[in-house]
DNA sequence: TGCAGTTTTCTACGCTTCGTAGAACTATAA
DNA sequence: TTATAGTTCTACGAAGCGTAGAAAACTGCA
């Protein structure tokens, strides 16, 4: 249960990018205007009903993605974990699955730029 | 368009085992007996329709991720590429949509067992 | 050459997820 | 205590997936 659908992942978009807890009113206006929303720069979000950020909101707190503030009014919303965990976390599930996991990062080294080769090496470095 | 379902990964998953292209038929026996057909072992697969097979096969062509001989009369499948293939190109697509990809991988080798640590290091070493 | 069996394609249905939002309910401020 | 802002409930349509019958296409044999 971990893909998004693109308006969650719009959702998510802004509250990774935001460090502050979001109102869903604030997300709505947002995703109205940010072109974050949808692809391509240039490309104004479109008017949602408040209704709907609830909605999604609701489904990413179920889905273990965001939490929700239930003692203020208006609810605030953040992201559970940061997108570079969140990402990370993803590879692993990926990785995971896999019974020849030493291939897998063959593989996946393989085709790793040259700059972030040498990030991975110093990360590995000290350890 | 990359995510498959319980029974797709299934067929991925012989497809993926076994070296030769089978025929729908085969694998339809396959997926009867083996116990990879539905997690943990001692749990018998399901006796599936033929036609079943072949539908999921088709939508997994769709995907790109098989590809069939149409010139012999039972068509035979295959895996357009290796698991191992696959998965390291999932887990690109992944790290792909972060802005923040050396975060990203920060947190991944973060949270790699020691032996893995190792076996990342030999590889980043010759490159 | 025409049939019987085999294989593939077409079509479809039920379930779940996701975008979307109205209706109804609830808390809050004046 | 009531108008108003905010939240939950319910729902619908589209798409993806498991599942498979019906129909069409093909193959080997009589």
């Amino acid at each position: 249960m971990a893909s998004l659908g693109e308006l969650e992942r719009s959702v998510m978009d802004l509250l990774w990018a935001g460090q502050e807890a979001a109102t869903a009113n604030t997300l709505r206006d947002q995703l109205a205007r940010t072109s974050a929303a949808r692809g391509g720069p240039g490309h104004e979000g479109k008017e949602l009903a408040v209704t709907t950020v609830l909605t999604v909101l609701s489904r990413l707190e179920k889905k273990g993605l965001v939490e929700r503030e239930r003692g203020t009014r208006p609810h605030r919303y953040q992201a559970v974990s940061s997108r570079a965990d969140h990402t990370a976390e993803l590879m692993h599930e990926v990785l995971g699955s896999a019974p020849d996991r030493e291939a897998v990062l063959a593989r996946f080294i393989g085709s790793v730029s040259e700059g972030e080769a040498e990030t991975l090496r110093k990360l590995l470095g000290h350890l």
